[in-house]
Formats: C-alpha cells, sequence, structure tokens
DNA sequence: GACAGGCGGTCGACATTGTCGACCGCAGTG
DNA sequence: CACTGCGGTCGACAATGTCGACCGCCTGTC
C-alpha cells in the first residue's frame, strides 16, 4: 500500500493550516481552504479535538491547535540525540564567545532551531526552539545548504525573498557563497536577514559523516563584526563547538 | 457521523507511544503494543513520517517522533492567548518575588506548563515548558482540581502516587485540602512531589469567571517557608498576579 | 557458511470505514 | 421577520484503510 492514508494526510494539512493562521478558523473555513465537505472537515476535527491535537473555543466554536501538540513537541527534544549531546557544548560556546547560540537542523524548507542558549549577559530574551529560520540568509542555513544535498534541494531555484539589502536573491550568488564556505568550512551571515544581526555557523556530522545539523552564534553586528568582517576568534570557537558535537556523536557508536 | 476516525485515533496512539517510550521503537514494536497488524500500522507510519510528525532512523529503522510537532508545538503556543496576556505579569511575579514562576493549564490528567520563567538571579536551569506536572500534589494542580470540576473529574479517585513523604495520596484528604483552598483562595504545596521544593499557586479566570489556568512560584523551601508556613508576601504576590492576569483576560472583550 | 529467526516492508482481496452533499437548528443582521 | 451564514448531523455509497500472508534482507548462531 504505497500510498499516504488519505484521511491523516488531510489531518496534517488542517494542523499546518491552524499554525498559519494567526488567528483561530471555524469550520467552513477550514473546509473551504482545503477543498473539503463540510462533514468531512468535522469528522477530522472532531477526532483530533478529542485527541488533544486542536481545541474548540467553546464560544465562538472556532478552531486552533491543542495541548497535546505543546507535550509531543517536548517529547520530541526529549529524544533528540543531536540536541542532547550538543547541550552543554552548546553552553561552554555561548560562555566562551558571550553570545547567543542556536543549534538547528533541516526540516521541510527551513532550520528549525531545536536549541536555543541565551547571550550570558543579557536578560529579557524570547526562547526561539521550535521556530523556523530562512535557509538562503541565515548562517546555519548556509551551512545545511552547503553541506546537505537535501537542503539545497529544498531550497529551490529562487529568486529568493529579501530581507534586507543585503540578502542573496539568486540561486547562483547562493551556490557561489556555498562554495565558498565549503572551502574554509564555516558561514557567516551579516545583517542578511535581520539589520544589525550577525552570525556565524559550523556544520555538525554525525559518525557516517553524514551532516545532521548546524550550531550558530548570534549577535549585534559590533560584537561579532571588526572592520567588516567577523572576528577570526570567535569562527575559531564555533568550529570547535561543532568538531566537539560531531566527535560526541561519532563516539556514540565506538 | 459521531464516531471517531479510525486511522487518526491509532495515529494518535502511535504518537503517543512513541513520545512515552525513551527510546525508538521498531515496526513491529508498535504493531505489538497497539495490536495492529503490521501493515496497517506501516501504513499510518509511512503517513505520518511523510507528513514530519514521525521520522525514521535510517540505520536501524527504528521510528521517533518528528521535528514538526515541535514546530506546531510552538504554534500553539504563539496563538495561546493566556499564555500572551501572562507573559509581562509572570516577569514581574518572577522579579518581585525572586523565585522561578510557572503558568499551566488543565491537559489531560496533569497541569501541562506553558509558561516558565526562570529565577531571577540564577542561571543552570532547564525549561519546562512543555512538561506536565501531577494534579494532586503541585500547587498549580491543586489550584486546578480545587476550581475546576473538568480537573477534579481527572483525578479520579485515587489512591494517588507518593512522590515523597508529604504527597497526598488519598481522594478525601485532597478533598478536604481543596476546600480549604477555595476558602482562602490559593494553595500552596511544600515538598509533596520534590524533595526541598515548595510552591504558591493561585487561579486565573477569563471573563466569565471559568477557571483557565493557574499561576504559581516555586523555589527552595527555605526561601519560600518560614516557620513551617508559605511566607504570606509571596501568597500576596501570587495572588495579584492571578488577579491581574485575569483581569487582563477579561479587558480583552470590553 | 548455511540456516533460522527476526526485522522492515509489500501486496491484493475484502468489507469496513471515511466521505460526500443535503439537511437541521440557531444566531446575528438587515 | 425573513435571510444568510454558522457549526453540526445524517444516511447512502463506494472509495478507502485494513488485514494476514508473503518477500528480501540482515544478524546472530551453531
Amino acid at each position: 500500500m504505497p500510498g499516504p492514508i488519505q484521511s491523516l494526510s488531510r489531518a496534517a494539512a488542517i494542523m499546518r493550516l491552524l499554525a498559519g493562521g494567526e488567528r483561530r478558523l471555524g469550520l467552513s473555513e477550514v473546509a473551504t481552504a482545503l477543498d473539503l465537505a463540510k462533514g468531512t472537515a468535522h469528522g477530522i476535527l472532531r477526532t483530533l479535538q478529542q485527541e488533544g491535537f486542536v481545541e474548540q473555543d467553546p464560544e465562538s466554536g472556532k478552531y486552533q491547535l491543542g495541548a497535546e501538540l505543546l507535550r509531543l513537541g517536548q517529547s520530541y527534544l526529549d529524544v533528540h540525540e543531536l540536541r542532547a549531546r550538543a547541550l552543554v557544548w552548546a553552553d561552554d560556546l555561548a560562555r566562551a564567545a558571550g553570545e547567543t547560540v542556536y543549534l538547528g537542523v533541516l526540516h521541510q524548507q527551513g532550520v528549525l532551531i531545536v536549541h536555543h542558549v541565551f547571550r550570558p549577559d543579557d536578560t529579557r530574551q524570547v526562547l526561539e526552539v521550535g521556530s523556523m529560520q530562512p535557509l538562503h540568509s541565515t548562517a546555519l542555513g548556509k551551512v545545511l545548504v552547503s553541506y546537505d544535498p537535501v537542503a539545497r534541494g529544498e531550497l529551490g531555484a529562487g529568486p529568493y525573498e529579501p530581507y534586507t539589502l543585503r540578502t542573496l536573491t539568486e540561486a547562483a550568488e547562493v551556490d557561489a557563497e556555498c562554495a565558498l564556505i565549503r572551502e574554509r568550512g564555516w558561514a557567516d551571515s551579516v545583517e542578511e536577514t535581520w539589520e544589525g544581526v550577525a552570525s556565524i555557523g559550523a556544520l555538525i556530522q554525525d559518525r557516517r559523516r553524514n551532516p545532521v545539523g548546524a550550531v550558530c552564534i548570534s549577535g549585534p553586528v559590533e560584537r561579532v563584526c571588526e572592520d567588516g568582517f567577523v572576528k577570526p576568534s570567535l569562527v575559531a570557537s564555533v568550529r570547535s563547538a561543532a568538531r566537539a558535537i560531531s566527535r560526541d556523536l561519532g563516539a556514540g557508536r565506538f
């Protein structure tokens, strides 16, 4: 039976739809958006609700995502091997560099943040675990595109969305940059996604040298860069953290 | 069609199974655990994998939860109205009390943590958003059981699991405690779940006075208690934060 | 190195199961 | 006070997911 189960695919589409729209959605909205009969959509929503994946506002009758997703998402993190092994290294890196550290893996057409260490001295930061970053304009994303053919495939042919004036929007530009990244072994992104923010990332490999994720540090361009380039000392810190995590993953087997 | 969609319920059961077991599970394990034909389990797993809810270790062929769950769980938090309105109050409370703050809602037979503010001065804490706490032995749980009939129903008749010597394990004990909680308007839990940890919680209501969640502060018993009782000043802080959040929720409408 | 046992995965027949579109009662609205 | 939209239900139909036998592969064993 090499075909997906229809009702499941539809349920997944409904949840993604609910995740996308900022506000709650009504039954009819869901049905028309996915081109389903109202009865069908209702059956799926009822089951999802009963399982806790979707909740219904009793007042308006509209639907939103449910708490069970948060719980399962947490379980995903608990089991995540890369994350588990990287925790302590990420902490060290944040302390050594004095900047925010992110750990990301490829997910669909972006980088999913699976770990986030706050900048040591600073308060008032928002945890970004579970959020996504673009592939073509972040250090994490460019690392993955450079080394993981799947990531390159997900990126597509462009043109890509320009977030700032420095964003690379053409496939040829990104590919050229990736060749450079492969050559020197690390990626940077200076104000390519957010004004004033620069980051430096490096690849994490598993025991069989497959790319499995990336680490990066991220901070204000004034602190991360010097004379228009990222500070070599920070690059060294990130690369050594990436190597340490990779080694740790490889050691799991032997 | 007031019946749940079979394949969806089964898919949910599979995901819960994967979330429960610490390690990855094989196809046959999943099938026998849920009493399904291998072909059926495979069909569901294949669809879940394709949608990103489940991942397969290419080496061992075993299954684990997928990244999409983390993303959707994050989306759940983004839309969560109680959490959004409580963010700033929880911050203030943590600063005023100098202790960790949790915000929880009822989910199945427990309290799901939807927000967590670290103790201001302290480092090295693990974010517990997405994890669950028991109903019968925590301040958050007892608040919900006291005011939300659904929570009381989920709690059941006991006896409940004893985590420490001070845990209330009989329904009668918990019900008596809840009567007291309703009377004075707040709950505490001193070493009932974890040795050395005490917490104080209060109810959050929506605009129609329905219980929708609870806040608590939690910290070492030496700091939270005095002469064997929780400090009145901390109780006052928690209650005023709970009132503030409730007011904020009510104000959304008028 | 041949064998047995277990694994993940596939296949096709069967009937269970999800789907569809018409229909219901209600609430808000002009 | 009709009218339009909503969320939700119903029952007939056949498309759909389910089942158990089967396949090829790997691993451990004697």
